[in-house]
DNA sequence: TATAATAATAGTAACAGTTATCGATATTGA
DNA sequence: TCAATATCGATAACTGTTACTATTATTATA
């Protein structure tokens, strides 16, 4: 894989801000530095980079939203607004476990999504 | 809102069935019994009965998959094939309590999805 | 039972989000 | 410096879904 000023500034962009922002967010913000960038560069390159693992995609119908920080952690999905916050706060280590006894499947890791109204749309 | 023999249709394909198909595999299996049914009377009630709360929709980017269930319970979705599995074993309760204790969003639920291989795909 | 109001339909066009294609450009190792 | 090639920007194409429209089916009421 090339070294690519684009790449980096897709990457930086997303571990710059807390919200977790969709490819076009993405898009037209990296404009502002940026302003020949185009959309299928930030798309392949948010696919590359979540192969790579070092990017999160999340997916909840609609457009995608990623998120700078790969490690697993808890999000809640806004039904008022759209948006993803993150959630702080410890992991569950034992579901995967406990799920595996009830399943044969081989389980790799899980997804948890809190669903609600966020701090901002209850005011 | 007025009865609809393609809803039932529809409604009872997918509680009869204990895979989680997406529109188009509902499409293709509702097609058998009800030739002249079309697209977008699937997409349309699929979209009102998840809205009345008599099915789920599941979204993991690709196309969404449905569940007949719509009792709130934890599925598998495997890397391999792209199906979806329910995990039939106990609500973790206390979850949504306890992210309200790391967040100001008021929590209504929360969705749980394992990720893994199937059994069918190990093999 | 006939009628009027209107929800739902089939068929198709349009749309959103995303991926693929392609000639030009940038990066990299020799 | 140069050749190989990954990546780029621009745009076309694709997938999944929703919207539109004229027609049909359902339902409440006369």
């Amino acid at each position: 894989m090339k070294h690519s000023a684009q790449r980096d500034a897709i990457l930086s962009e997303l571990c710059s801000r807390k919200d977790h922002p969709t490819a076009d967010e993405l898009y037209w913000s990296l404009r502002q530095v940026m302003p020949n960038i185009s959309m299928g560069t930030v798309y392949r390159n948010l696919s590359l980079l979540t192969e790579t693992g070092q990017i999160m995609r999340l997916s909840y119908g609609g457009a995608d939203h990623f998120d700078g920080n790969a490690e697993n952690h808890y999000h809640l999905h806004c039904t008022s607004c759209g948006r993803v916050f993150d959630i702080e706060m410890p992991m569950f280590e034992r579901m995967e476990s406990d799920a595996e006894k009830h399943s044969k499947a081989k389980i790799t890791s899980h997804i948890l999504t809190f669903v609600g109204i966020c701090e901002n749309c209850q005011n």
